[in-house]
Formats: structure tokens, C-alpha cells, sequence
DNA sequence: CGACGCCTTGATAAATGTCAAACGTCGTGG
DNA sequence: CCACGACGTTTGACATTTATCAAGGCGTCG
């Protein structure tokens, strides 16, 4: 059950009922909705290893779209029920997945008190994590992407990499690769929360 | 196993292990974090009949504090694990628990994306539900409090209600009781996201 | 080579924060 | 019961941060 994305291709609406969870072979998705006046709000990153799809309820809160070209593993809900009258260790747990997603609804919580600078080290710092500590750090989501995840502009981004860039912190080797050359600053900013 | 706290006493500390979950039988409770710098993180509010203390890890990675004189409900994690034990429906259910949690965050994940006033419009219709739409509502938090927790300051959350009473949207019956007017402006404001 | 999309940079505007003072309320003590 | 004082809230003037608008650069792909 392994489906292709094109990038940008959505792969489940908002307000659609929820049949199934997605893990991602390779690629990157955000979740994220389109709001009235033309906002949009982007509830999370789910890189390679991740599994998105759960949000607690029977319906979708947020659409999924791909960030780039992506392979998803479709996993019917109604196959981990079975799995999981099989014993307590027979695939995922949906225990685990509400924790992980609580875990990243809280971090991006931690943004309502943080500045612009202090919420897009948080951000570096997660994506290297993530990549497991790899030079460069790759980032396969637009500006604008990390831009409406951050609750912030374009423009605020850009110009909040421009300083960390002439500070030493980071080193931009191309739009969408950064290696970070102090991630102790980079922590210090992050450690207030 | 009921206990008494004053108005701001502390119920659990901030990296302490977790060994309970906590009922409030009366009163109210806000879960928080001091940052170096002064700044206050404030996670989420709690009223009678939540449960809080779950985290989804081993440690507490905010404090808990009483708002006002409240009674709580200690309960053992042990317990809890004996009565799943004796069958699904025994007692609390981790998944549910993890579930709200989740959906608190995310309430508040989506101040990121919001103005001020949507913040605010977003809280009162939050503690109106709460409150099971009596009238008036009402707040037992300080206004500092509602201002850390929606990533404000006092005087800007301050502003805004007197803005909102100007509008005719609600009515200030007393500092801790507020009269909701005109909801559907308030939904208006809030349905963006 | 040219056009398009994305990113960066700059100038200005709007929202929110900061500092300071006045106001109200509530509890205390005379 | 009234007066006073402390604290939390509101209001106002001003500073700072971030958004908006506009232009320019830079790489990519036809």
C-alpha cells in the first residue's frame, strides 16, 4: 500500500472522515488549513519515519499536503485494530501516536510567548534533531511554509536567517540546506522554553 | 484523597516524577513554567471536573498551581494501572487523557496564526463552554494569567476587552464575571481558525 | 537566453509591548 | 461604619517588534 505524491498533492482533506493513518517512506508532509481571510495555519512537519493521519478524533482537523515528492505507507485503521487484539505489542499504539502528536502540538505552543529570533532557532534545532545531527541540515519546506508554521512572514524568516547567518550561527550552503555552526547560541535562545 | 490548596500554592513541581493525576473537585488550576528571563509560559487552564497531570512522558515539564482556594483529587497512577487491568472501561482511560491533552495544545498552538483580539475571543468562547453557558462567566484567573497564556500582556488583553465592550460584544459585569453579549461576533472572530 | 518562481532586502505602516500613572475594588483596622 | 492602603486593573503616551508593500537578486527550467 505504498502511494507516490507529487509535491504539493493533497493527500487527505480537512473534515474527511478518518479510515487511515500514513507513514512516510521518504518525502516530507505538512499538515495545515487555509483559513477565511487567506492565512494559512500549518499544524506540523512529518519527515521520513513519521506517521501523521491521528488527531483524536473521527474527522480530520487538517488537510495533508506533500511538501515535495513523497512515498506514503497507507495503513487501514480497521488492520490495527486487529493487530492490536493480537497483544499489547503488535504494531502501533495509538497511545504513542497521541503522545508524539501532543509533543509537537505543545512545541508549537511554545510559540505564542516566543519572538521572532527564538522561534525559528527552536525551529533549526527540531529539523537538525530530526536529521539526526547530518551536515548540512535539509529543509524541504518552502519559506512560506516555515513561515506560516511559525506564525510569522516570509520576510521575518528571511531576515532572521540573514542575522543568524552574519552572527556565525548558521551557514546557509544553499536555500534549502543549513549547516549550524553554534548550536549552543542556537539552544541558549531556545532554552528559555 | 482529596487535598486543599490555597490560592496559588503549588500542587506539583516542574520536573518532578509523575506518580499522580489530579481531579479538580472545586476550584482552579493553570499549568506553567517560569522562563529565565521573567516571561511565563502558561500551558493550560483546568476547571472542576478536569483531570491533569498527564504529560505523556515520566517527568512534569510545567508546575501546576492553584488559581484560586481549590480542593483535588489525588489519584495514585498505580491504582489506575490495577482498575485498566480489570477491564476497558475500568476507571480512566490513558488514550482519552492523551487525547485531551492534545486537543488543549492545539487550542492553543493556533494562537500562533491569531491577532490579539482572536486570541481573546477564542479564550472567552472557551471558558463560556466551560462554564456550560451560564451567565455571566467566570474567569477565576487573573488578568496576568490570561495574558501569559495567550502570549499577550495584560494590558493588551486589557484593551481588548474594553474594546470588545465598546463593540457591545460583552459586558463586564465585575472584574471575574463577564456577560457574553454577542457571540456569534465573537464566533466570527474565532472561526478564521 | 529569457521568463518564472522563490528568496532576500529595503522603506514604511500597523500591531503589540513598555513604561508610567490613575482608578477601583477589596480587605483591614481604627 | 468609615477610612485607609495594597493590589490588580485600566488607561495613556511612547518604543519596539513584526507585518506590509515594493523592488531587486538569484537560481531553475524551458
Amino acid at each position: 500500500v505504498l502511494i507516490d505524491f507529487a509535491s504539493n498533492a493533497e493527500i487527505y482533506s480537512f473534515e474527511q472522515p478518518v479510515t487511515h493513518l500514513y507513514e512516510i517512506v521518504s518525502g516530507a508532509v505538512r499538515t495545515c488549513k487555509v483559513l477565511d481571510d487567506g492565512r494559512r495555519y500549518i499544524g506540523a512537519f512529518y519527515l521520513r519515519g513519521d506517521i501523521f493521519g491521528y488527531e483524536g478524533g473521527t474527522r480530520h482537523t487538517l488537510s495533508s499536503e506533500a511538501i515535495c515528492a513523497s512515498t506514503i505507507r497507507k495503513i487501514r485503521l480497521k488492520s490495527l485494530a486487529a493487530s492490536a487484539s493480537r497483544g499489547p505489542d503488535a504494531g502501533l499504539d495509538a497511545l504513542t501516536l497521541a503522545a508524539d502528536e501532543m509533543r509537537r502540538a505543545q512545541i508549537q505552543s511554545s510559540f505564542v510567548v516566543k519572538t521572532a529570533t527564538e522561534r525559528v532557532a527552536t525551529f533549526l534545532l527540531h529539523m537538525s534533531r530530526h536529521s539526526a545531527g547530518q551536515t548540512p541540515v535539509q529543509l524541504p519546506m518552502s519559506r512560506q511554509d516555515i513561515a506560516d508554521y511559525l506564525g510569522l512572514t516570509i520576510e521575518t524568516v528571511s531576515r532572521v536567517f540573514t542575522q543568524f547567518e552574519e552572527s556565525g550561527l548558521i551557514l546557509r550552503a544553499s536555500l534549502r540546506h543549513i549547516v549550524i555552526r553554534d548550536r549552543k547560541a542556537l539552544d541558549c535562545m531556545n532554552a528559555s522554553a
